[in-house]
DNA sequence: GTTAGCATGTAAGGAGTTACATGATTTT
DNA sequence: AAAATCATGTAACTCCTTACATGCTAAC
């Protein structure tokens, strides 16, 4: 299998670095205030993030000299190797790389996405949950493993988990919908594809 | 701060074990079947587990030679030592380690955990949920980071999820209601306290 | 007789974290 | 003059995964 990693801070950053070129302090704060709901992430692992990015030719450096009121930093930006890269990473796009923090990734690239690749995600992002939902049910019909007590609680949890789970499913199908209405006028600006 | 780190494996495995004794290979069966719909594990991170708190102490090894069918296996049960220290991770819930994963397994340890452990971590789920709700209206309430379409999507992406964690606090106050309502009848087996 | 399941492990690596180290600038 | 915020990084560590190594037993 092509198993190529799913590293949600590598492609947070190029999705990031897609709309502007920015510095490392400025992409955390916007990794912890955009996609913060769904995790945070540190300088511990941003910084050498950024290094290994470089190194792959996939982000330039530009240093800045304290132009504008701040101090002096270092401003990243996207080059066509890295865009290459995150056109990749779009492409490969499964219902297997659509757990719930990727997810939230993929959906805040959505703004610069083409309407296919958008449907892709939803419909990944959709299998996945179907799955997870089949293996909630199945264990629902099946009787209660464990200890009497023990099986009632995990019972009432799986219950939960199953309607929230439809719920997502519900939520998607709308957005699919929605997409699909939307989808004969196309917009003006460059978009991503995968 | 006495960060005591919330090992996912070694609080389910001492769950599992305070329940009956078993070997390496029942054990993953049985993470991966009761807890597995949060997560799965596997045997590289379930057997050196087993050897780390074996040279804590908190388990004992005892080998078994082929006796019922089967090829001989070793079996783990649960020490003094291992039921404090179980006791101990119990003591420390707070709404911080109350996360997704951490919470399933608390929930698979119910069935014998005392009204008022139950109804702690009912709680400290139920205050997470709320600073994260907090959260997500904050960000709903305040105008649209970023370019116009992502932050339409963004913002449509915190919505649900508000909606579901909304849910899933109304789910627990149902529970704590039930909780309380059982706690004038406490049942007669031996049960965990945190 | 070969596939599937039972059973126990190790080695290498992945994707992050916390804590540390440093220093400038702005606000109180 | 102290505290908060801006800014960039490194070292050590955590907790898990995948892939590998081994061998036995049961079912088809």
């Amino acid at each position: 299998m092509g198993a190529r990693r799913a590293r949600v801070l590598e492609l947070a950053v190029l999705g990031l670095l897609y709309e502007t070129p920015l510095h490392g302090y400025e992409l955390r704060k916007r990794l912890n205030s955009e996609l913060g709901v769904f995790r945070a992430f540190s300088y511990g692992s941003l910084y050498p993030c950024l290094k290994e990015m470089l190194r792959q030719g996939h982000i330039s450096q530009h240093p800045e000299e304290a132009e504008y009121g701040g101090r002096s930093r270092i401003v990243y930006r996207l080059t066509e190797a890295g865009h290459e890269h995150l056109h990749g990473l779009l492409a490969d796009i499964t219902p297997a790389t659509c757990d719930d923090e990727s997810f939230g990734v993929y959906f805040a690239l959505f703004g610069h996405a083409r309407s296919d690749l958008r449907l892709r995600i939803l419909h990944g992002r959709r299998d996945r949950l179907l799955s997870r939902l089949e293996d909630l049910r199945s264990r629902l019909s099946s009787p209660a493993e464990g200890s009497r007590a023990t099986g009632d609680y995990m019972r009432e949890l799986h219950r939960h988990g199953a309607e929230s789970v439809e719920r997502e499913i519900h939520w998607l199908d709308s957005l699919i919908a929605r997409e699909q209405h939307h989808a004969a006028s196309p917009p003006p600006q460059p978009r991503l594809s995968g």
